[in-house]
DNA sequence: GCCTGTGAAGCTATTCACAGCT
DNA sequence: AGCTGTGAATAGCTTCACAGGC
């Protein structure tokens, strides 16, 4: 496949692979790994060569039939694909628990996606820094998300005021959101939304494990 | 479909769909909704009319040309296929900032799947009751476990600890997992592991806003 | 007329299988 | 001998489209 075919955007469950190759390279790397073969970085991942290799060819890496793949060639083509060069900017709405917890998150992780600032509306939050982050006032939102330019927006906000929030991100510029409320979201054509259903994982963790097994499964091996 | 014909487990995808309809019933049938047309869930779940009948065939749930389906049998159907009867007992191992945002999330909704211990390896915080749940130490995991007949087990550890811990909780007798660390899970083929790979969704959301729409979205209307 | 139930079609994603390279 | 790159096959999921019912 050529530079030029590739497609302008991946399907999602291949970026997501591709999410976790790098995370497994950025691994095996400092620990000396400099050739990989497709069979290897498949046992890592929990999937098949065979996706390993259809996944790298989406990005236009190659490799070599001798020596595999070059790890940290690999690596940083990945980084381009995933983080394409300019750092970007993240807003979080609803500093509760879960939003809390994933500032935490984010503090201790400073990659390429940065957290600028937290909203909630509790006027007790409102000024202080959590987790590493300023926490400002929803009427504030759209005047910092535009300072920001601010590209991600992640919804951790109860049910019933998602789709609010939602509006208010959309209308700031946001391009991408996460939303972590139970219901799903109405934006523009041109808005992303990654549904992180926790209520559904559950209740599917909880259904599957009632029938004491994974033959169901699509990556059993 | 007749009743014996039903697959004995559903596709995942499925059961997150059934998962979601059920929450908008909750919400409709007590503002007085008593009959839906596949479209109007549709609407609400932001899926296809045809998705909702066909998820709905799958369960051997059947509505009526002129008035749809009924609303609340729906729900009790709804409700005995995700939650089987028996109520489940879960636990948590890895009782940090996300951990205990999720033990809040049970304690604010006690339904079928009851979150019945939280384990964690800082004696500062063992012994103690965090956001409703008692807290232990890792050595109790497996009598505690047994003692419980938990079946659910979720995993929020740091990324290194994941895989003992799923170890752990696979010989205590948990047959479905949460995993929320960002490495995927060896477990034995009778085990289900739901991933919630946050890394990778923060990242996805990062590349997808990065190309201004969701031109590559799948349910795109 | 507008709905449900569903076979058939269409799509997407994954895996097979093998030619070609080293 | 064992790997990569990839067309072809397969599997799984979603939507179409329409017969049948109210």
């Amino acid at each position: 496949m050529e530079l030029q075919d590739r497609p302008v955007t991946m399907p999602g469950r291949t970026v997501g692979r591709l999410s976790l190759y790098r995370r497994i390279l950025r691994d095996l790397v400092p620990r000396g790994i400099r050739q990989i073969y497709s069979h290897q970085l498949a046992t890592a991942a929990h999937v098949t060569p065979a996706q390993v290799r259809r996944d790298l060819m989406m990005i236009g890496f190659s490799g070599n039939p001798a020596r595999g793949y070059d790890a940290s060639a690999m690596n940083d083509l990945l980084t381009q694909v995933l983080d394409g060069g300019q750092e970007q900017a993240a807003v979080l709405v609803g500093a509760g628990n879960l939003g809390r917890a994933i500032l935490a998150y984010f503090l201790g992780r400073p990659g390429h996606l940065r957290m600028v600032a937290a909203f909630d509306n509790d006027p007790g939050k409102v000024g202080r820094i959590l987790q590493g982050c300023r926490c400002y006032s929803i009427e504030d939102l759209v005047s910092v998300v535009a300072a920001e330019r601010a590209t991600v927006g992640i919804v951790t906000v109860p049910a019933g005021e998602a789709q609010r929030t939602a509006d208010l991100l959309v209308g700031a510029g946001i391009l991408g959101l996460v939303n972590f409320a139970p219901e799903p979201l109405r934006v523009p054509r041109n808005v992303y939304v990654e549904d992180v259903d926790l209520a559904a994982s559950f209740e599917r963790v909880a259904y599957f494990a009632r029938f004491e097994g994974r033959s169901h499964e699509l990556h059993v091996r």
